[in-house]
RNA sequence: UCAGAUGGCCGGAUGGCCGCGGGGUCCCGCAAGGGACGUCGAGGAAAGUCCGGGCUCCAUGGAGACACGGUGCCGGUUAACGGCCGGCGGGGGCGACCCCAGGGACAGCGCCACAGAAAUGACACCGCCAAAUCCUCCGAAGCCUCGGCGUAGGAGGACGGCAAGGUUGAAAUGGUGCGGUAAGAGCGCACCGCGUCUCUGGCAACAGAGGCGGCACGGCAAGCCCCACCGGGAGCAAGACCAAAUAGGGACGGCAUCUGACCUGUUUCCGGGUCGUCGUCCGGGUCGGUCGCGAGAGGCGGCGAGCAAUCGCCGUCCCAGAGGAAUGGCCAUCCUCUCAGCAAUGAGAGACAGAACCCGGCUUACAGGCCAUCUGACGCA
RNA sequence: GCCGCAGUAGCGUAGUGGUAGCGCAAUCCCUUGGUAAGGGAUAGGUCGUGAGUUCGAUUCUCACCUGCGGCA
């Protein structure tokens, strides 16, 4: 799984679909690559100093790994923004929160696919 | 035992499962790449960017002057410093000890509000004062035209002497005491302070002693300034190398050169070249990539020199390094703290904070704890 | 990585070594039948924080905090 690296990355993945839990704010949004699944962190300086933001980072990369490996598409650009609760949040609810907010959103994704169509 | 002072140190520990980044070894693969094993993987401040260096590029013939900025008791230490160590002076504390931008105010300019007589040329206000002189008034004696005049004397004033006392203020022209005087005054004397000279101790800052002066010299330089010393500029996005696509440049070769344009052989004829196009190659340079990039003013231990900062020698170790950026997630046990509880125990929390070229300092943030030395008080012997 | 600027009443701003003004806003009064406008009066300031220099600091010096901006 490829990771974003590029702000025109984020910034198409935040006008895409976008789902608010108390752990994370989930942004998806199809990319124009041939079916790879690509995933981005973001922490902004409201969330804390340096240590704080990092080890949000950390905490949202490990749910990715454990929930994203068996629910991600291909062919869409996952970002997991940081919020305050992340860090403080136990990790079975953050990983709980991914994987609700993962659904949700597919099923949003759906629902515009098909409304285009 | 309690209360303090100073210096130094630590910055939760161990294990399991699943992962991440960088080297290494091996295996698979033509290669791209993939896999296995093993190893290393945040700090005392990594922070702020307040100083000093290394490194790199740019500029520069040498030296000096000016400007600007910085530093500012003395000595030492260092690659260097505005850091550090030791000492001196001043201030604070019963003490251990702590604090101080701590050069120059006869080089010059400037400022000192309000109050106060006066804030650096002021001898001026209130005030104090003997004699002499002058003026006004009173006036024994005396004179007289009985209204007055007027000596001695008295009162007041002027001139003069003085700066002790007075009030204000942050600061007032040395302080205290004795003598002295009309009143006073360093006018004289003693002590203290101040200035200056000599001697002694010290590398020096400075300290001590003695003599002399007779007080003259207010404060502010984190106001301008003067003096001494230091400073070329920029920063790893520095800089070096490799090097797509596209556009444009150059060289060589092929084709075309019908009609044209320009250059050229003096002109015409006849030629040559360029403008066209294709191919190969070259150079600059962008995206991108590689290096710079960690063996160092290095860590640890020992010995030695030095009061110390620090330095020398010996041994030993290799100790993060990237791509927008790895060092994590979960669990268990222990440790510390908080709360509840008589207790067993239960619940919760674990400070400040994340390397990005490197190093020496400074400053700032920080739960809790450890060690050493010293001081004061109390108690016991 | 390097370098500047700013912080003053609720808001916007002056100011300078000697107890900080101005405009709008606020409160009260007048004016009007009533409102607005207008007029008059009043209150409101740790001068970002902490040290230092000075007799005295909003001002000068140092350290820190917050915000804004510039260059590569």
């Amino acid at each position: 799984m490829d990771r974003l690296k590029n702000r025109s990355d984020f910034l198409r993945a935040a006008r895409g679909i976008r789902r608010v839990s108390p752990g994370l704010t989930l942004e998806i949004s199809e990319n124009p690559t041939d079916g790879a699944t690509r995933v981005g962190f973001t922490a902004s300086r409201k969330i804390g100093n340096a240590v704080i933001r990092n080890r949000a980072k950390r905490r949202l990369r490990a749910a990715a790994r454990v929930i994203l490996a068996g629910a991600s598409r291909p062919g869409v650009d996952y970002v997991l923004v940081a919020r305050a609760g992340t860090v403080t949040r136990p990790f079975q609810s953050l990983a709980g929160d991914l994987a609700e907010a993962v659904r949700l959103a597919h099923v949003k994704l759906d629902q515009s696919k098909g409304a285009r169509t």
